[in-house]
DNA sequence: TGTCCACAGGAAATACGGGGGT
DNA sequence: ACCCCCGTATTTCCTGTGGACA
């Protein structure tokens, strides 16, 4: 009977999976599924090992001075992404704010993510939001105006005022201007006590900026290092614990992974990434989380990396990347120049129905696929035989095969006219 | 040594579309 | 409904450049 055969394949198929279940629960291999207070209490888990525990400490002796009335002059944070900066930060803070307010101090801390690049412009609304300020614009409200509005709204408060600027350097074009209105303006029209707190990826951020701002601006500097591997491993042991069935992972994984981490970004988040999917890839292939695996589950996992960044990215950007690798196709491998890979832009264009965009704006999606490594580029001077930039694609051929495949020939014509 | 190619990449100008004010 | 302002995207205009070639 046709039925009970593919009852009997559900069946045991479930069955499989259940006896083979690997994940206890996937939702601590995700912070984005955590609610709030799991997120700390992981965090505090992970503090408890005495991870981060000099940074901590530097930020105790920073804010000390809050609960005795004094104001802390600013502070700057660097470290590379996925070192924790935002959520020791916040962990932090909050139990700052429950010390003070057993004090009796008012205090109010906020904390304004820049985790995606914006103009000054969102940044500022972002601000007035979350402070409660102002309804979220898209457009067509001046600076001025903005502004306006948070000192109105700050203006009858007087306690102390933490502002955690996460990733000020994604503040893109116009950086001054908000900097200036944090560093300078704001804290003269206000009555409380402002502290702020700014997060970057660079080192040296404040270098490239208004003087006037920089000679302003007294700061605190605290620096996160990478995460090293062992500090990765207590990371990665206590997700195991509450996500996954701990017989399920062969010896030497954590470690495993924990220095791979390590060597390549020290980055928490993206080794927990990893040890998700490995998972993923164990409990579909039925077996535990091996060594092996692990490496296949990396080599997947970048390889998602980069499909997710073309679809997520704009239909120019996609065009260029396809035109790049027809291109390519078409000179047998051998590096193309810019004018080659324009043509086959253009051609790509008109066979999709898309508008072209001039060589300089070309110029530009190039420098951008570059920055994400989708391609390769460098300028090379051929003498009599002019300048371009030398492309190759440096990426395994499956992939490539992926990404061409996976840019859709987008039908949907402009309404503009298609250039001659 | 000078010329000149084929672009790079900066700056200013322009186009565009959303949104507020009235 | 109309007008004006704003940020963003793209174009236009432009100057710069390393080295092969004459």
């Amino acid at each position: 009977m046709e039925t009970t055969t593919v009852r009997n394949k559900i069946i045991s198929r479930i069955r499989h999976m259940v006896k083979s279940a690997i994940i206890k629960d996937r939702r601590f291999l995700d912070d984005e599924q955590l609610i709030r207070s799991e997120q700390l209490a992981v965090l505090e888990e992970i503090f408890n090992a005495n991870v981060r525990d000099a940074e901590i400490q530097e930020l105790s002796s920073h804010f000390a001075a809050i609960l005795q009335g004094d104001h802390p002059c600013h502070l700057a944070i660097w470290g590379k992404t996925g070192t924790g900066k935002t959520l020791t930060l916040s962990f932090f803070l909050n139990l700052l704010a429950e010390m003070a307010r057993a004090k009796n101090v008012p205090i109010r801390h906020e904390q304004l993510d820049l985790s995606t690049p914006r103009p000054c412009f969102r940044a500022l609304n972002d601000l007035a939001c979350l402070l409660g300020a102002s309804k979220r614009y898209k457009k067509g409200i001046s600076l001025e105006e903005l502004m306006l509005r948070i000192e109105a709204k700050l203006a009858g408060y007087r306690g102390y005022l933490i502002l955690f600027i996460d990733e000020v350097d994604n503040v893109r074009r116009d950086r001054d201007t908000f900097l200036t209105f944090l560093v300078r303006r704001l804290p003269q029209r206000i009555n409380a006590k402002l502290v702020l707190v700014f997060a970057s990826n660079r080192l040296n951020w404040p270098d490239h900026l208004d003087p006037r701002v920089k000679s302003f601006l007294k700061l605190n500097e605290l620096i996160f290092k990478p995460y090293d591997a062992v500090d990765l491993q207590h990371i990665l042991r206590i997700r195991v614990e509450k996500a996954l069935r701990t017989d399920s992972v062969e010896r030497g994984v954590i470690e495993k992974i924990a220095a791979m981490a390590s060597q390549d970004h020290g980055d928490a988040r993206r080794a927990v990434a990893l040890l998700a999917k490995s998972a993923f890839v164990a409990e579909k292939a039925g077996s535990r989380i091996t060594l092996d695996l692990v490496e296949r589950a990396a080599t997947e996992l970048d390889r998602d990396r980069y499909l997710a960044l073309l679809r997520s990215a704009p239909t120019q950007l996609q065009a260029a990347m396809a035109a790049v690798i027809e291109a390519t196709l078409r000179s047998n491998g051998t590096p193309i120049g810019t004018g080659e890979a324009y043509d086959a832009y253009k051609r790509f264009c008109r066979g999709v129905g898309l508008r072209g965009m001039t060589g300089r704006a070309f110029g530009d999606l190039l420098a951008e696929l570059d920055m994400y490594s989708l391609i390769r580029s460098r300028v090379l001077s051929r003498g009599r035989y002019g300048r371009t930039r030398e492309i190759t694609i440096d990426l395994p051929q499956e992939l490539v095969d992926k990404i061409h495949g996976a840019i859709p020939p987008h039908s949907r014509a402009r309404k503009h006219q298609l250039d001659s």
